[in-house]
RNA sequence: GCCCGUCUAGCUCAGUGGUAGAGCGCCAGACUUUUAAUCUGGUGGUCGAGGGUUCGAUCCCCUCGGUGGGCG
């Protein structure tokens, strides 16, 4: 449900996933996410009538809709548990995300965003468009006026892109998506209607490209960039940047940079470093008496303590790992500027 | 505001760059007077190597061939480095330059005046005159002041005025923090006008910028100024000394006069690279104005105090999704038969927490 | 009828930020209360079965089976 939010600087500005509202209540229609815990997240459509279920049993939307606002707690029907409803942002949208295909990360994204240097009113082309996890970021920094057109050679990816998007409120007035084998065929378009091209030569801001052969399509991409427009390649193996690369040197790109970005999870905890003076006896049975005696060394008195109450005592020093299940090599990106 | 500037070993006058175009690179054509031409060829800004010799059939390139097989080709096992292999001397180059000869003219010459430039591979002799080009042919590029350029530049050379916050890290932070052109957004930062400028390139809605450092208002925005922003973006900032959060007229602006008064949870996106004080108490001290669901994005050289911080906001149940990561960020050299990660750049890349505030 | 979990060691488990962690069992040593108890140390793991999907690196999907919970 796309509702016109305002006018701001003369253009009419509707409300998409990560619109903001200040009264912040969820509504029918609305794309929210529910937290479960770190590694349960999961999106959901707001409709009438209709009920989450997880372990801890059911959640109605007509208990939320009008009713909740974003980030708070609810509790389930059995009062099991709850969950938080939370508003997506673009790393929560990213993580949560129904994927159809491998997906760009949150860490990659980022760079993406910021070595092309996305900004509101900028013409972005990108393919393929695969489960629109970057589509989705990049119409998040180019609206309200820019536009985003995608291409994607699978038609039924290229329909639940659409389906997703005008659900989430960019289409169709900031995307289109087009069901094109780009390799073959470039990136020239043209509006069905009028005729008139939609994607000319010399018309493209920023142009990214996450394809099997990405060095044919670098020729089609100097094509519709400006001059000074940047691009950016997703490659997962090295032999398709080198391959890119040197088309793109070629083509007559300048500052070509290839970079790998990893991210490292850390996980924090407490651990108590006791003192070795601290640790009790072993239970001692003696001869002469048969009872169970415990024996302290030093002069403390924590010894008779059990685990809990240490914890609480102290919850000792806090301290941080890196987690082992940590991402690792999604891919290589590489950034030119058309001269 | 005109002035000259030293590049490398020019003096170049910025007076001759009005009216040109961000983008456009320019060779100095004479480094004493500061004389300057256009670089109309992109491939004097590539790599020759790289647009000549395939990836697909390298190893079948004679040139190549000299590289990986050492018996078929050129390697230095016979070279002394006795500093001879230049014929012209230093009286001679300087009278070449003093002749008015183009920087690209005198490489050719201290080529063929080389007793070894024949000798090296193909690759050896790309980064000869990629060294020759640095002291003979200075070029530079006009570029506009962005926070990427703007991160770039300060990270290499004065990397402590921005805390550290090395591109890579920016973007993360600006993405965790769920940056766009509806965001509201509180800033709690000490670079210096770097990142309030990458807002208002994001085009995001409203920023205020609250101060923890002394007892009044007292701005250090010398970066944001770099960024040459017209009047009306700037009006989209409010700055605040903390203790005005407690005051009950702080700002002729009634909007957000209202807000700090009524405790108004009000923005929607909080960003923190503050290493001055405690985290976890400025972050108390703001979060009444900040809205549930609201994303959380902290930048920090080190991981304590963001671990600190995280068992805050987990222990009393304040923000969901916490997470602390740290980004290692390789540049690659992309060549034939000579690819491989650039010296790393990942030594202190700094820590990055994010999370989503709940009630 | 529909929805949501779960399945790894010989067996049984694992927390609203702890699924390569354990307990039982088993084996060894010490000890004494000796068809065994106690203590100490050790042993044991690749994830229910099958298929599919992504150019590609899986926090991907489906079907079937065992099992637990929820809604109507």
């Amino acid at each position: 449900m796309v509702k016109l939010l305002e006018i701001r600087d003369g253009v009419k500005t509707k409300n998409n996933v990560f619109s903001y509202t200040s009264d912040n209540i969820i509504r029918e229609g609305d794309t929210l996410v529910v937290f479960e815990s770190g590694d349960n997240i999961k999106q959901i459509v707001m409709k009438r009538n209709q009920t989450f279920q997880n372990k801890f049993g059911a959640f109605p939307h007509n208990d939320i809709i009008d009713k909740l606002q974003f980030g708070t707690k609810m509790y389930s029907k059995t009062m099991m548990g709850w969950v938080y409803i939370l508003r997506p942002n673009s790393h929560i949208y990213t993580s949560s995300l129904a994927q159809r295909t491998q997906i760009l990360y949150t860490p990659d994204i980022s760079q993406v965003l910021f070595r092309l240097e996305l900004r509101p009113g900028f013409r972005v082309v990108e393919s393929g468009t695969g489960s629109g996890s970057l589509s989705v970021s990049i119409m998040k920094a180019i609206v309200p006026t820019g536009h985003l057109f995608t291409y994607e050679f699978n038609q039924v990816r290229s329909q639940r892109a659409i389906e997703d998007f005008q659900r989430l409120g960019f289409y169709p007035q900031n995307v289109h998506v087009t069901h094109r084998d780009v390799l073959n065929n470039g990136f020239l378009l043209k509006d069905e209607s009028t005729g008139e091209f939609l994607v000319n030569e010399n018309t493209i801001d920023a142009i990214f490209l996450d394809l099997p052969s990405p060095e044919k399509a670098v020729p089609h991409a100097y094509k519709v960039l400006k001059r000074g427009g940047k691009l950016c390649n997703f490659s997962p193996c090295i032999e398709q940047v080198q391959k890119a690369v040197q088309e793109m040197a070629r083509q007559g790109f300048y500052e070509i940079k290839t970079y790998e970005t990893l991210s490292k999870d850390f996980s924090s905890s407490h651990h108590n470093y006791q003192s070795f003076k601290q640790q009790v006896k072993p239970t001692i049975v003696t001869e002469e008496n048969g009872n169970k005696q415990q024996d302290n060394l030093g002069d403390t008195n924590t010894g008779n303590l059990n685990k809990r109450q240490l914890k609480q005592k102290d919850k000792g020093m806090l301290v941080t790992a890196p987690k082992i299940e940590s991402r690792g090599h999604t891919g290589f990106l590489t950034f030119a500027i058309k001269f | 505001m005109l002035r000259k500037i030293k590049h490398f070993k020019a003096m170049v006058d910025l007076g001759q760059l009005i009216g040109k175009e961000y983008g456009q690179f320019f060779e100095v054509r004479d480094s004493k007077s500061g004389e300057l031409i256009e670089v109309t060829d992109v491939h004097q800004l590539t790599n020759q190597f790289l647009e000549d010799v395939d990836f697909g059939d390298a190893e079948e390139n004679e040139e190549v061939k000299e590289i990986i097989d050492p018996v078929a080709g050129r390697d230095n096992r016979d070279y002394v480095d006795d500093n001879k292999s230049q014929k012209l001397s230093h009286e001679e180059i300087e009278a070449l330059k003093k002749q008015g000869m183009s920087g690209n003219e005198l490489i050719q010459q201290l080529v063929q005046n080389s007793e070894t430039f024949s000798k090296r591979t193909k690759f050896s002799q790309e980064k000869y005159l990629r060294k020759k080009k640095q002291k003979y042919q200075i070029t530079f590029q006009l570029k506009k002041p962005t926070a990427l350029e703007l991160c770039n530049v300060y990270s290499q050379t004065q990397p402590a005025k921005i805390m550290g916050l090395r591109a890579d890290s920016l973007a993360l932070l600006l993405n965790m923090a769920n940056i766009n052109q509806e965001s509201r957004v509180i800033l709690l930062d000490k670079t210096k006008g770097l990142l309030t400028g990458a807002l208002i390139e994001k085009d995001v809605r409203e920023i205020l910028h609250v101060e923890f450092t002394g007892h009044q208002l007292k701005l250090q925005n010398e970066i944001f100024l770099e960024y040459n922003y017209k009047p009306d973006k700037v009006k989209r900032i409010q700055y605040l000394h903390h203790t005005n959060l407690d005051q009950s007229i702080v700002q002729s602006d009634s909007l957000l006069n209202a807000i700090i008064q009524t405790k108004t949870k009000h923005y929607n996106s909080m960003i923190m690279v503050h290493e001055d004080f405690n985290q976890v108490e400025m972050y108390n001290h703001i979060e009444h104005l900040i809205q549930p669901s609201a994303s959380i994005a902290v930048f920090s050289l080190y991981i304590q105090s963001l671990a600190e911080l995280k068992d805050h906001l987990l222990t009393n149940k304040k923000a969901v999704n916490i997470k602390i990561e740290e980004l290692w960020t390789r540049e690659y050299q992309v060549l034939p038969m000579r690819t491989h990660p650039n010296m790393n750049m990942h030594g202190a890349s700094g820590f990055i927490l994010s999370a989503v505030k709940v009630e």
